[in-house]
RNA sequence: GCCUCUUUAGCUCAGUUGGUUAGAGCGUCGGACUGUUAAUCCGCAGGUCCUUGGUUCGAGCCCAAGAAGGGGCGCCA
């Protein structure tokens, strides 16, 4: 089918030619204004008909939500919201839809609504901005990676390890569940399930990574990953989307730089290429935020959030400096925290994050060189015999958007924290042998990609920024 | 998993100390108007007050249990 996209119809001069657009209609204003989105860009067309010309029981199914062609001619708008306008000359409409029934009437609607009509919602502007946004950012991470020189690795979605720690695993079986084969001894007979041995989804592709840096020098991987948390938060998924580089000849310093300089660029890329979907989401909020109180209002709005990560340095300290900080802190004094700071080698919760990202530092944070107790076996131990290399950065309004540490190369040494784990040696075999012929130094994180979709959208729900979401009790869609 | 708040028309919400017939805006439907920008104006319709049980002469409102949704926390990216 032949058909012009509105982001270039709606930008060219008015040729009065004759062109054929094809897309949703989002209103039918005074029977003779239709606005019409094809998904292409966040402005509508407006398609003129002149009612007197045609059935009114045809123009009756001009309804928001059905799919229609227009053909006619590209004019100069006479109204103030557009450059141009198509004046219609044939009309088709594909698809009706009953205004009666169609859940998107032409209003605002609570996020919480769209959600249980995911289905439908990236017909609305703000799902139709984050979305688009999500797809420029997605391939700005494969040009930043390629410029570079990384090669992008696909690492098994189906695992038999379960020795990678990042988490509760979904399992994956084609047993029957309603008569398990069983041993002599009463446990379940995995040789006869399908891989002869317990699979599972993969919570991280980080050390099937490793493995190709020890021969591409640089790579990464991007796709899905799996959490059988049961977390019920707006930051967590059970399935959500992972982007991992692992480098070799590369220190915990060369990892940070790393991750900053990809952040930024993945920022800079969205902001060059989506600016009216950036710009829509920034009004957006903007409108939100009048809504509030002011307590809760955003102190900076998102464009300005945005430009303001891109000039300047996230703040880099270590985890006994963040502490320090922590100590002194008034809400520590006061007692105002839930959780007190009292000495080193506490976790870090979530409210000591938000003081050190959004009241003391009021940018982004890269922790670094944690207690080994609270950090990963793999991570290189510190000279001190006390901190490993890891390195976590925090994000204003989200947290932990990245995860990463140089990674311990020297086999005694990893074999001497995965005794201390209990982590099974033998199955690692093949992890160990990384160590055993040609270790180097690398390093690698994990960036968890609907996060950082959520900075870049300012939306604050991680549900609202994959199409179809997972997470504890749904699997809708 | 823990804590907390919410659930009333298609959507967003109001609903007084427990008291007759539960309201508004938007949307739908009908009509008017016709260069509009979530068009405007007039009118009609639309309700299992989340569910179950209880207290009461009487429950949208009080109590208990459950369900769904939001927010906070934990796990983490």
């Amino acid at each position: 089918m032949q058909r012009t996209k509105i982001v270039d119809v709606i930008n060219s001069q008015p040729t009065n030619e004759a062109v054929t657009v094809m897309g949703w209609v989002k209103t039918f204003r005074s029977n003779r204004f239709i606005a019409i989105n094809d998904g292409s860009c966040m402005d509508n067309l407006q398609a003129v008909v002149d009612f007197e010309k045609w059935d009114a029981v045809l123009l009756k199914k001009i309804a928001p939500g059905a799919a229609i062609a227009v053909t006619g001619s590209l004019a100069a708008s006479q109204g103030q919201g557009q450059a141009v306008e198509l004046i219609v000359d044939q009309l088709e409409i594909f698809g009706e839809s009953d205004p009666s029934s169609y859940p998107l009437q032409p209003k605002k609607h609570s996020l919480e609504f769209l959600r249980q009509i995911a289905h439908l919602r990236f017909r609305t502007n703000t799902f139709s901005a984050v979305f688009r946004i999500r797809h420029y950012m997605a391939f700005a991470i494969h040009q930043f990676f390629h410029e570079r020189g990384f090669y992008y690795i696909h690492t098994p979605v189906i695992t038999a390890s379960d020795a990678e720690g990042a988490g509760e695993m979904f399992q994956v079986t084609t047993l029957n569940l309603n008569s398990i084969p069983r041993t002599e001894e009463g446990n379940i007979d995995f040789k006869k399930d399908f891989f002869g041995r317990a699979a599972n989804l993969t919570v991280s592709g980080q050390l099937e990574a490793e493995l190709a840096a020890m021969a591409f020098s640089q790579v990464y991987t991007f796709g899905p990953t799996f959490r059988a948390e049961n977390s019920n938060t707006p930051r967590h998924l059970a399935e959500f989307w992972m982007i991992e580089p692992e480098v070799a000849f590369a220190d915990a310093t060369d990892n940070m730089n790393l991750a900053e300089s990809m952040l930024k660029y993945v920022i800079q890329y969205v902001m060059e290429h989506c600016k009216s979907e950036l710009e829509f989401l920034n009004q957006r909020e903007q409108d939100e935020d009048k809504q509030k109180p002011a307590q809760e209002r955003n102190e900076m709005g998102l464009l300005d959030r945005l430009r303001f990560v891109l000039s300047n340095d996230f703040e880099r300290l270590t985890y006994t400096e963040a502490i320090e900080i922590l100590k002194q802190s008034n809400p520590n004094k006061k007692g105002k925290f839930q959780y007190p700071i009292e000495q080193w080698g506490a976790d870090l919760q979530s409210e000591h994050e938000r003081y050190l990202v959004e009241k003391h530092f009021k940018k982004p944070v890269i922790l670094s060189n944690y207690p080994k107790e609270i950090k990963a076996f793999y991570m290189r131990q510190n000279d001190d015999g006390k901190t490993v290399a890891a390195m976590d950065i925090l994000f204003p309004g989200i947290g932990e958007i990245v995860g990463g540490s140089q990674r311990e190369e020297r086999l005694e040494r990893l074999q001497k924290r995965m005794e201390e784990l209990h982590i099974p040696q033998e199955e690692m075999y093949w992890y160990l042998d990384t160590r055993r012929f040609g270790a180097c130094p690398h390093a690698g994180f994990g960036l968890g990609f609907e996060r950082l979709i959520l900075f870049i959208t300012g939306m604050t729900n991680i549900r609202d920024v994959i199409p179809f979401p997972r997470f504890p009790g749904n699997a809708e869609f």
